[in-house]
DNA sequence: TATATAAATGAGAATAATTCTTATTGACAA
DNA sequence: TTGTCAATAAGAATTATTCTCATTTATATA
């Protein structure tokens, strides 16, 4: 049942490196950063496990920020920042969405609902004007 | 000043074709509709325009669903229902932002909040098993 | 009216993010 | 060792979107 050798299993290298940051990476960052230390490792291997993993709600995805999708390694539920000057994707944590809207929701369109997503948008502090 | 004579003015139909529909549509639903009165309407056309018109706020885009960009003619703030399964987008008009969230998140990010952006997944009624 | 200039468009090529295909590799069991 | 199956690399294929450029249309001007 051991289920890894002395070889590298690219799959669990892919869930960490999505877990370990909080910059809510594309699939070239974690391709781009896994390489550093696996050289060997494929862009197609990034992103099916990338398809998979949110599949199998284990990442998540924040949708498109300049025409790239963006994972979350953290699945809990959170509010995001993005800033439209550099496309970073910031926590908001002290901020919570009223369990409440989610239940009013499902009422208001009449089906389920799974998941609750707030944005906001506008211009980090770096990319601010002084 | 008279901006149009007799000929076609394909930007004023694209942005009348957004405007009319609660449907939030893709690039493409715009030009297959326009097609059927405007048949000789280009698709690089339609995404030219709605690119103008996003950028002027004229429209407003939701990101994409299901690898698909889409749009809303109606810019002010309101809340969207997406369903997993059918890709369909939904206003909840009922549903409303409390106004001090975008302050809140202004001073948590650091810097100015110019979008904010509920939206709610899950299978609408028809998709839902019942 | 004629003419010049700028804006808008159509058609198709180009781009780039993502997905697919296929041969290969590695892990594990018999 | 051998068979089987999952995981992968490499690159081709796909597809939404953008770009190029020649043409058309609108508008201003003489």
């Amino acid at each position: 049942m051991e289920r890894c050798g002395k070889h590298f299993r690219k799959r669990d290298a892919i869930l960490a490196c999505v877990r370990g940051t909080d910059v809510h990476p594309s699939a070239d960052w974690v391709y781009e950063t896994l390489r550093q230390q696996m050289p060997d490792v494929s862009l197609a291997t990034v992103y099916r496990n990338l398809a998979l993993f949110k599949q199998q709600g284990l990442i998540a995805s924040l949708g498109t920020v300049g025409g790239i999708e963006r994972f979350d390694g953290n699945t809990a539920p959170h509010v995001h920042f993005v800033c439209a000057g550099c496309d970073a994707v910031i926590d908001l944590p002290q901020m919570t969405v009223p369990q409440s809207l989610s239940s009013q929701a499902a009422a208001e369109a009449g089906g389920q609902v799974h998941v609750c997503q707030l944005t906001f948008t506008g211009l980090c502090s770096r990319c601010s004007p002084k």
